[in-house]
DNA sequence: CAATATCTTGACCGGTCAGTCAATACTGTT
DNA sequence: AACAGTATTGACTGACCGGTCAAGATATTG
């Protein structure tokens, strides 16, 4: 296909179907292990259906990188959207990033696999120094506001990050954690690891 | 072979080459896309020489994880010992777990795809969990001492871990923080993180 | 109702891969 | 030197995989 192609309803229907099996499979068995039959057969079309609507294996897998990365940002975007203080917006984006993770665990799944593939390591890493800058401006104000002691604004929000995805991975391994639990974890252990006054409530 | 074999020196040396070698290609371009055949033409042998001394791609992979978590949990073992306050025995130990994990980016990236790979992620879960359990007892111990606030100690683990591998990643990706740097901000984190009184100088 | 664009089929191609094996070389022992 | 266990070779097998394409089905448009 290669030049964006004109899609009817059924086209697009097609496609959308396409990009969420493929999702599917990727994360059940894994990126290399699944094949391009495997999914056509999944869905039950010919092999050329696949080519109608993608360049190849890497080009679906990256399209479904990007939108998952579009996805967590919007989510965290508005989850602080209005809130002024730095350290509520801070504990709300982290809480969001948690709480979507949850609820994509398939996305996540994937996230993990691409950043150890050097064909997908590069984007991975775009979309996550896109959600580092966003948290390491949060608390560059903090520290400036004097709300938090002075340190790397960078390698804080890295820490944070680590956090968010580890218990994650927690909660998807031990289902008795509720997601909630787990967020509620992270954003305290967070807020007193950048040496935040007081846990603001919880 | 199957059955362990008898091996001469030549052999074992032989096959300590086959393990490094095929450690550092798996680390390189990822377990997948390497074949036997790289392996065995990078140490310039024939290709029997590998089943000779391996069962198959899928054993010698695990043999290499399994000699790294022994590593990393004997580094962690020698640098706490012989220490007995909770605190400090937390500090060395994370310590020694980030300065063996820069100093071994090989078996770092092996870890993580292992991780992402069906095959392989109840092996490192299992080798996780032995270090999951020694950070959570010393957890357990700092809270019957009242050293740190009462919390669930196996999330505080995982929560510590997870400040301990992104931080290390972010050593691998941008060279100019040294390994002790992390470290120190990896401690510093944790030990706010959990609740400890004094950041124990630093 | 053509004519055109979109969509689907599935056999096929060139290539790669994990793993096998019979033949051969090496090494130490008696 | 003869023998036996260890080590090595590399052509070969059977399977699979990403991607192509000519042919045909389906829908849309003038």
């Amino acid at each position: 296909m290669s030049e964006p192609r004109r899609l009817t309803t059924r086209g697009a229907q097609r496609r959308a179907q396409l990009l969420e099996y493929a999702t599917h499979r990727f994360a059940q068995t894994g990126y290399h292990p699944t094949s391009i039959t495997d999914i056509v057969d999944g869905i039950g079309v010919g092999k050329g259906v696949f080519y109608w609507y993608f360049d190849s294996k890497e080009t679906i897998f990256e399209e479904i990188l990007r939108g998952a990365q579009k996805q967590l940002r919007t989510a965290q975007q508005l989850a602080t959207a209005g809130t002024k203080d730095p350290i509520e917006r801070l504990a709300q984006g982290v809480r969001a990033s948690v709480i979507w993770s949850a609820s994509n665990p398939d996305l996540v799944t994937l996230f993990d696999f691409a950043q150890t593939d050097e064909r997908f390591s590069n984007l991975v890493r775009a979309g996550r120094t896109v959600l580092i800058n966003d948290t390491a401006a949060v608390l560059r104000e903090a520290i400036k506001a004097r709300r938090i002691p002075p340190n790397d604004a960078d390698l804080l929000a890295y820490a944070i990050l680590g956090v968010s995805t580890q218990l994650t991975m927690v909660h998807f391994q031990k289902q008795e954690k509720s997601p909630q639990t787990i967020a509620d974890v992270v954003v305290q252990f967070c807020l007193q690891g950048i040496g935040a006054r007081q846990p603001t409530s919880v």
